[in-house]
DNA sequence: CAAAAAAGATACCGATCAGTAAAGGTTCGT
DNA sequence: ACGAACCTTTACTGATCGGTATCTTTTTTG
């Protein structure tokens, strides 16, 4: 085995262990929040020393950080991969169910809206910034256009619009609906989706 | 004066400095949340000291559980207060609106849905669970109303619509909104109110 | 099988913070 | 003016946690 083989080898287990801790991290990060995740916490969750974990990311912020940008990666993702030829509002409760799921299945998507710490720690990283902001810049197009086709309110700002959108995908209503009530996912996905893009009061869905 | 006059006196002047220990409680958690909030913080805020500040509440958890009783208080008398020939969706929206300037105004209603460890603290509290139970009851009832007058969507269960009604009243939009968009309480509180109950698509308020 | 590299365990450091003890001031009523 | 609560200041304890140094164990390599 030539050294570069053994090296590339190395790096990829080196890959797959850091998966694994990004993994532990995004699970921990859903379930206690940043405040109460401790690097012990991690390093138990993900099978792997503390010493070690301070290989992969040199704090805990950094880590943090990283389950992020990587969750935003996954979304960009799924927008490049959607079907082009959809409506903006089709493509907008496609993104929405797809992060309601990654959140139903303990994911933690999206804003750490929550913790102006972590909301300050996030914009000082400007690999996050960057994402975030191309993400937005795809989202603002998609709502212009679905103003123009009259298939998103024209009565509110585009950015009124967005934000609130942003905000369904870190509805706490998820996780009432998932404690208390009993209903599968994909029961709560359709009444986050309709009460989403219709309200309350509930306009028919188009 | 008497002693008892004494003592009442005593007790009003305790009583005051207790409401500001309150409402310096309410700013913190609302900026800061309950994990990054110090006792020492609470005290400087409050302009007394922290052992002065343990002979009002034993804990911190208590103090935090306070603020949420007066809180839940607070939306209890608004609902008792409220016009009851008012149609169910106007009473919603009428307290809704309440908690969004309650809450713009640096106020935080109202769960503290983020931290499961927040959450669990306050469901040990027999008071807040009593106050939080009756504020449950009372809307319920009134969605159950105005789900048969038509003013809310018949297709989606109670539950499902009450927890996305009290997601709304601790929307991060509102954040953003404040925060990166240039808004008027009065336009934030609109927009919020538009958005809830007649979604991003967006039918005409009744 | 021997040597080297990496991972693990353990133990530690320093900082922060909830909660407390004990000191001195201040404000009352008497 | 005197004394007794009460408040405040200061300092402390004990626990937790982020991050690191050291040593041991395992694994890999030649």
């Amino acid at each position: 085995m030539s050294i570069i083989a053994k090296l590339s080898f190395k790096d990829q287990a080196f890959k797959l262990r850091e998966q694994a801790v990004l993994d532990a991290t995004t699970r921990l990060l859903a379930s206690k929040g940043f405040d109460l995740m401790t690097m012990d916490d991690v390093a138990g969750e993900a099978g792997l020393s503390k010493p070690s974990l301070y290989k992969h990311f040199r704090s805990k912020e950094d880590l943090a950080t990283e389950v992020m940008i990587r969750l935003l990666d996954g979304a960009l993702d799924f927008l490049a991969a959607q079907d082009a030829s959809l409506g903006p509002r089709a493509r907008l409760a496609g993104l929405l169910e797809w992060a309601l799921r990654v959140r139903l299945q303990g994911g933690l998507p999206f804003l750490p809206s929550t913790s102006p710490y972590v909301r300050n720690m996030l914009t000082r990283n400007l690999r996050y910034v960057t994402r975030a902001l191309k993400l937005h810049k795809q989202l603002e197009r998609i709502v212009v256009k679905g103003k123009d086709r009259g298939e998103l309110r024209r009565d509110l700002p585009n950015d009124a619009l967005l934000y609130t959108y942003y905000s369904r995908t870190c509805d706490p209503a998820v996780d009432y609906l998932q404690l208390y009530g009993k209903y599968s996912d994909d029961d709560i996905v359709r009444q986050m989706l309709a009460v989403s893009f219709a309200g309350l009061s509930g306009a028919d869905p188009i």
